[in-house]
DNA sequence: TTCCTGTAATATGTCGGAGTAATTCGGAGA
DNA sequence: TCTCCGAATTACTCCGACATATTACAGGAA
């Protein structure tokens, strides 16, 4: 796979193609080196502490210029995985320091096996923050949220989950939900969590078949916010992130 | 325009001295530009869908090198507030893709005169998450656990809210039931947070002596999470940031 | 042992240029 | 007149070498 490449400018001919076949076609060569780093960190492969064995080192390995490897590790640095300084080298500092709930950090971590730990927790933390924006939106949606919903729901039935654009409308139920709550800070994050989590679908449905008709319980949901009834739209929200837990659950046990 | 630096490499006298200034002690020149840069975003002074006006352009006038500023940008875009694509240019991205809760952006967002709304959204999350954070540490803590807890309240108790070390202690509260969770997303996410809010503290310092004494809430939350009482540990934590809330609103109402 | 100081190692900042990709604008065809 | 296509323009992208600043570490003095 070396000649699909036929106007290399930068490296020589095998390393060239290398570097090129190693990012995918609208990322830039940065984004490729912050990927590939960020998901050998993500994956345990560097343990915090751990020092990146230097600048000119790292790129002379990599194949890079310094400057694409100081921009890549710019990167890690704005999400908090890795911290340099002169003389010391690049660390990769501790867990607690790491920006988790970054989109980008949220796909490295999914890249590889996913942590069973690590997804027990965000499943906890949608736990608990679904269901409250679930009850929000129920309280302050308007007319254009609810057809959003109810279009998005339409959707969902006539492709099932098992196709992509199924999977699409049910983001986009979700993210109607998040837009009614009226609340930023509620929407980025959940929809970061919901992007990662969604990821993990893959492994579900490579598991079994639907286990089980979702369009019921979603359609409670929509009635409750719709009902305005903020009680009965975070508890049939629960039952819905319950459920995603148990089916990812026991697609993972495997 | 490659002439006017005879034999000193970065600005002249003057020029140097003052993106020197601008900067903070141990921060790095491109992380003095993403502010700079993070802060007018946030502020508003760039609107989402306006171009910043060329590379070469804005590192002439902010008078460093052109890949400083490229590395100042790769941290905005690692934080989703730009893109910049060949030709096109760096064009700021819609609010719905910023990283709110990743904390660099939290802290630029309250380094100006803080949105209104966007407190209050936080503020609304932060009910959410923290008596659902306190119902699991009931659940889960361990004895060390609540031994910090104690030591920082016992601490808090000596200096008062009014003192820096004051305010460190209730943050080490705060983070030993996080820690108490055993959920790593949940705790990146609270601390995040909960250190933007700390900045406004400076806010609600500033607008009037201490309120209302602030001891008894937390030790309410305490003894109930001692007690393994997830219930009355969320019940008491939410009472918390309510009166949090309370206070900063009316310091802002001001 | 403790503290200080000098030195070497390493990241940081700078510069200018070559290359690439996307926008834009003009022209040809329908 | 409208649509489509390609070529020039332009801004980002990547490069590599040089100069600088910071700091870890070692070795010597108190």
């Amino acid at each position: 796979m070396a000649k699909e490449n036929p106007s290399l400018n930068r490296g020589e001919a095998e390393k060239g193609a290398a570097s090129k076949a190693a990012r995918g076609p609208g990322r830039r060569l940065h984004g490729a080196i912050a990927h590939k780093l960020g998901t050998a960190i993500l994956s345990g492969q560097y343990q915090p502490g751990d020092t990146l064995s230097g600048e000119v080192a790292f790129a002379e390995e990599l194949e890079v210029s310094r400057s694409a490897y100081r921009e890549a590790v710019q990167v890690l640095t704005a999400k908090g995985l890795v911290e340099s300084r002169p003389k010391a080298g690049t660390r990769v500092l501790p867990r607690t320091r790491w920006n988790l709930l970054d989109p980008d950090v949220l796909a490295w971590a999914f890249a590889g096996e996913p942590d069973i730990q690590f997804v027990r927790d965000l499943f906890e933390l949608r736990a608990i923050v679904e269901p409250a924006a679930a009850r929000l939106a129920a309280l302050r949606r308007d007319k254009d949220d609810l057809k959003l919903m109810k279009d998005a729901l339409a959707a969902m039935r006539r492709h099932t989950l098992a196709t992509e654009a199924g999977r699409a409308a049910d983001r986009d139920f979700h993210n109607a939900i998040l837009n009614a709550t009226r609340n930023d800070a509620l929407l980025t994050l959940t929809a970061s969590i919901g992007a990662a989590v969604n990821w993990t679908t893959q492994f579900k449905q490579r598991a079994r078949a639907l286990p089980r008709n979702p369009i019921p319980d979603h359609v409670r949901v929509y009635d409750a916010i719709a009902a305005g009834d903020p009680v009965a739209a975070a508890e049939a929200m629960g039952v819905l992130v319950d459920l995603a837990l148990e089916d990812t659950a026991s697609a993972m046990q495997r």
